[in-house]
RNA sequence: GUGGGUGUAGCUCAGCUGGUAGAGCACCGGGUUGUGAUCCCGGUUGUCGCGGGUUCGAGCCCCGUCACUCACCCCA
């Protein structure tokens, strides 16, 4: 092999391929009941957009953005998230000024530059929703349950939906100097990098996986208790929203989000036997998000849902969707002149919405009914020259193996019939 | 970016203390010159990830490198 798919990006093919398109479908299909259009957004933006949009600091933009110069010395990113891009795309197009909330899907690739492992590649697909223009507690709702819906629909059933608040910048920051002096004296000096943490964003801190620090901040205090009015009745009532809607959810003070942009409500979709990696889908509220890529104030909420992770859960329970035969009838001609004329029957068939196909190549008859087989179609078709002559074809039904004569000029509506 | 594990046929893997590659599945053909899924017989496929080194001799030992994988980190 002279060339292999660059380091991280993996290649889907058939039949991976098949349940990655079923669980991109199953995710778009709710949306769009719920009245939620499409977005066909860039794949790359200016990186100044992604600077200022996700946050100068986070790991995302310090160090996972495939950035490059175009042949005008802009620099330009390949998008590693949606969220930034569509806000940018809805402004532009002044969306914010028409009927609100706006609501939009977009689903495509996304880039980031890490270190690959299971549920972490280089590329890899998102499906994503936005709701601009409203801070309303039951658009938050909407949105988790549409999620839930989706996760649902393929199968899942071990799921657990994360559920906090980040509460509004004020709170946040009030939090996160009490946390700081809380922190100092009992992980302080661990190592640079927890310092660094405790002083640059102490939330994450709580996150860290090492069984030590996570004894030592066991009783931490809770954002939760920090929370302004506001921020307080928004989540009580998201909560309250998510109970009436008959979605099941875990209270997550300590969750933590990794892009700056979230305000509010916030949730993850986490999968138990992921490893490492488990969560294939979360999101929140973004109300400044607006105001820091330029635009005027604009509420919004929204999720991405990794489709490939998510692919890896339906693996993980053994729920994936069978696939489907690749054929309803499979012709099998014997010799050119039958076969020009099973092409053209193929063809006619596929026309009146019959999955058709036939054995190509210089196969025998042996060849040519074992392919048959293999294509799962119900029916074989047997064509040689006894039956041109006849001017008819074998329909042979390949779960019974019976097997009858049809004119040829009947053929595609008695398969019609007979399907 | 840091640390551990693994790279042998299309796939899953075996290959002893170094002696110049194997199985199962898959695929193709035949048994049945016009009938699949079962059965029987036969056949194809490898620069043993790549590059160097040690050795009379390397799939096996050493060094480097790349990829995959797991964890940290990060996140969908």
């Amino acid at each position: 092999m002279g060339f292999a798919a660059p380091k991280g990006v993996p290649d889907y093919v058939p039949p991976r391929s098949e349940h990655l398109l079923a669980v991109r479908e199953a995710m778009t299909a709710p949306l769009r009941l719920a009245g939620y259009g499409y977005l066909e957004l860039p794949v790359f933006e200016d990186t100044a957009l992604f600077a200022r949009g996700v946050g100068e600091t986070t790991d995302v933009v310090s160090k996972e953005m495939f950035t490059f110069s175009d042949r005008g010395d802009r620099s330009l990113t390949l998008r590693p998230e949606g969220t930034v891009g569509a806000v940018r795309a809805v402004l532009g197009a002044g969306l914010e000024r028409g009927a609100l909330p706006v609501k939009l899907w977009y689903a495509g690739p996304m880039f980031r530059y890490e270190q690959p492992q299971s549920g972490r590649q280089r590329q890899f697909s998102q499906v994503g929703a936005e709701a601009l223009g409203s801070d309303d507690p039951a658009l938050d709702a909407e949105l988790v349950a549409l999620a839930d819906h989706a996760y649902r629909s393929l199968g899942l059933t071990r799921t657990v939906l994360h559920l906090a608040t980040l509460g509004d910048p004020s709170d946040r920051t009030d939090y996160s100097s009490t946390l700081r002096e809380w922190l100092k004296p009992r992980v302080g000096g661990l190592d640079r990098e927890t310092d660094r943490r405790i002083e640059r964003n102490p939330l994450r801190v709580l996150d860290d996986k090492r069984p030590e620090v996570q004894a030592a901040t066991a009783d931490a205090p809770l954002l939760t208790e920090h929370l302004g009015p506001r921020a307080r009745a928004h989540h009580e009532s998201v909560r309250g929203h998510l109970t009436d809607l008959g979605v099941p959810f875990l209270d997550d003070p300590r969750l933590v989000r990794g892009l700056d942009y979230y305000r509010r409500t916030t949730f993850e979709f986490v999968h138990p036997q992921l490893g490492a990696q488990s969560t294939i889908g979360a999101g929140g509220r973004y109300d400044g998000l607006s105001e820091t890529v330029g635009g005027p104030p604009l509420p919004g909420i929204g999720w991405a849902l990794g489709v490939d992770r998510t692919l890896l859960a339906l693996e993980a329970e053994g729920v994936l969707p069978h696939d489907p035969p690749r054929a309803q009838v499979f012709f099998v001609p014997l010799g050119g002149v039958a076969k020009a004329r099973s092409l053209a029957l193929v063809a006619q068939l596929r026309r009146a919405g019959v999955c058709a196909d036939l054995a190509y190549g210089e196969r025998g008859m042996k060849g040519a009914m074992k392919a048959a087989d293999r294509s799962g179609a119900h029916y074989a078709v047997v064509l040689g020259d006894r039956d041109l002559e006849a001017g008819v074809g074998q329909v042979k039904d390949l779960r019974t193996g019976s097997q009858q004569a049809v004119a040829l000029d009947d053929l595609v509506p008695t398969l019609e019939g007979l399907l």
